[in-house]
DNA sequence: CGTCTTTGACCCGCGC
DNA sequence: GCGCGGGTCAAAGACG
């Protein structure tokens, strides 16, 4: 397995003719005019045939990716574990449980996926109206709109990560409370994140995450024993019933550049491939219909 | 018993 | 200074 994953897929050459009407105008020369129509078929059936070719090593690629997305979580499972006995030997901070976070629901592709496309979407939105310019220089701040059941009353975000609720309060302009949550999965990371309801639509949770993690994406695996028979699936389903990314707005603006320094493989990963829009959207829509 | 949630108190910046 | 609103603390309780 090579970690540095190298893709290379040209997806951004695809150039449709767009010269081509110019056959269907009315012109007297008729042979003329059909010989140019079957040349122009031909073009058309060989671009036609050279995209679907693409479009199929494309779901090779993405199944590929899916693969290399699994091992590099492990591998970096191997790592914080490694790391965290080393760091729990030197200094002997109170540790908390550190593991256990259950993912129950999706899969952890769909979790970093979720992750990097809501750092999209906040980085698409900042990008345009620079609302809050003075935060760049030392906190990140982004945000992600997860959709929920709205009979769900507990505002819990489940990304992957652990939180530590502190604090709650309800705003002055909605009427929904506002949670406060501090990441409690390394001892000392510093991510807060804020739920709150949004107001026009009850059923969405709007997350704002700020500062970065100090330790990598804690993803589990799921069991290898995942023949859990009974009804263990929902034992502790405090997750959202179904987590769903406005594709539209990330479709809709694409030009994402993302400076940022990618804290986890995973992300790398996922930046590797931000490169292209087009991509972006076809792996986004590959990735959505696999998590329903 | 350790960890997380709840919730009122407290702090702090800001506008007046 | 004072009130207001948002963010955080921390004691107490819940939970496994
Ligand atoms: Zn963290």
């Amino acid at each position: 397995m090579d970690s540095s994953l190298s893709l290379d897929l040209k997806v951004g050459s695809l150039r449709f003719p767009t010269e081509v009407p110019k056959v269907l105008r009315n012109s007297p020369k008729h042979e003329e005019e059909g010989l140019l129509m079957k040349r122009e078929v031909g073009v058309l059936e060989a671009e036609l045939n050279r995209v679907s070719e693409e479009n199929r090593r494309l779901n090779e690629k993405i199944a590929i990716i899916y693969e290399d997305c699994a091992n590099l979580q492990s591998q970096i499972k191997d790592l914080m574990t490694t790391v965290r006995s080393d760091r729990g030997s030197v200094s002997p901070e109170r540790k908390r449980k550190s593991e256990s976070s259950a993912l129950n629901g999706y899969s952890d592709v769909a979790n970093g996926m979720t992750n990097w496309m809501g750092r999209q979407i906040e980085s698409n939105s900042s990008g345009n109206s620079c609302k809050r310019a003075r935060e760049d220089c030392d906190l990140k701040v982004s945000r992600l709109c997860v959709r929920t059941d709205p009979s769900d009353s507990s505002l819990i975000v489940k990304d992957g990560y652990q939180w530590r609720k502190y604090g709650q309060k309800v705003t002055r302009d909605n009427p929904c409370p506002r949670a406060y949550f501090r990441c409690s999965f390394a001892p000392a990371c510093p991510v807060k994140k804020k739920v709150q309801r949004s107001v026009e639509d009850r059923s969405i949770l709007v997350a704002t995450y700020e500062g970065e993690h100090n330790h990598g994406y804690p993803s589990q695996l799921p069991a290898p024993n995942g023949s859990s028979r009974g009804g263990s699936v929902s034992r502790h389903s405090s997750g959202p019933s179904n987590v769903t990314l406005d594709l539209t707005r990330v479709g809709s603006q694409q030009e994402v550049e993302s400076p940022e320094l990618p804290r986890s493989l995973v992300e790398q990963v996922a930046l590797s491939l931000t490169k292209d829009p087009g991509f972006k959207a076809a792996l986004a829509t590959a990735v959505s219909g696999n998590i329903l």
